[in-house]
DNA sequence: CCCTAGTGGGGTAATTGGGGGA
DNA sequence: TGTGTCCCAATTACCCCACTAG
């Protein structure tokens, strides 16, 4: 894997997202996600690296409910990482 | 290769379901629907899911409702009628 | 050289998240 | 049991204008 990780703008990564391109500039800008600076002050984004998030952070029962685990249903039964500590590095609050 | 579905906003998915917002959010919490995070801590749903769900309720699903689990989990035979048009999916502005 | 589209920065309003109680 | 509503704090979306990218 030799990094072939496309360049995203914040137009794209914003879409992939649905969120406003501005808030993924404050993402760079927090430092919640890489960011490569064009020598105009422009950023780009490491496509390997959204998709990271998009996959990672709540990948849950993709899955439909099926049935056959009628032998019982735990609410929180997924590997999903629960307290995963989705992001705020500095304890914010 | 994506599912081509787009992302909604809580407040999308809840004037989809006619609930507010904080209830579609406790979906997400209990595991009950996927959902995406945003390095902000906001979530994202997939429009597929969403639709499925909607869908699935009052169509034909014909997936039989097992034995025990029956009884754990009623089936909201309200009159829902989801089956005619409740929204366009489409908001995006 | 000029042009269109996108991006960046700051500020403000709206939405969202989490907990608690009805 | 499940949902609606309250609190507060954080995050996000849209406004302006100026500059970069191609």
């Amino acid at each position: 894997m030799d990094t072939g990780d496309r360049l995203l703008t914040p137009g794209e990564v914003a879409a992939l997202f649905r969120v406003d391109p501005k808030t993924v500039t404050r993402w760079a800008a927090a430092g919640r996600i890489g960011s490569i600076r064009t020598p105009g002050g422009h950023r780009r984004f490491r496509e390997s690296e959204v998709r990271a998030l998009l996959e990672g952070e709540g990948a849950a029962v993709v899955e439909e409910m099926r049935e056959d685990d009628a032998n019982n249903r735990p609410r929180n039964a997924g590997p999903t990482n629960p307290g995963t500590s989705y992001g705020p590095p500095n304890g914010l609050r």
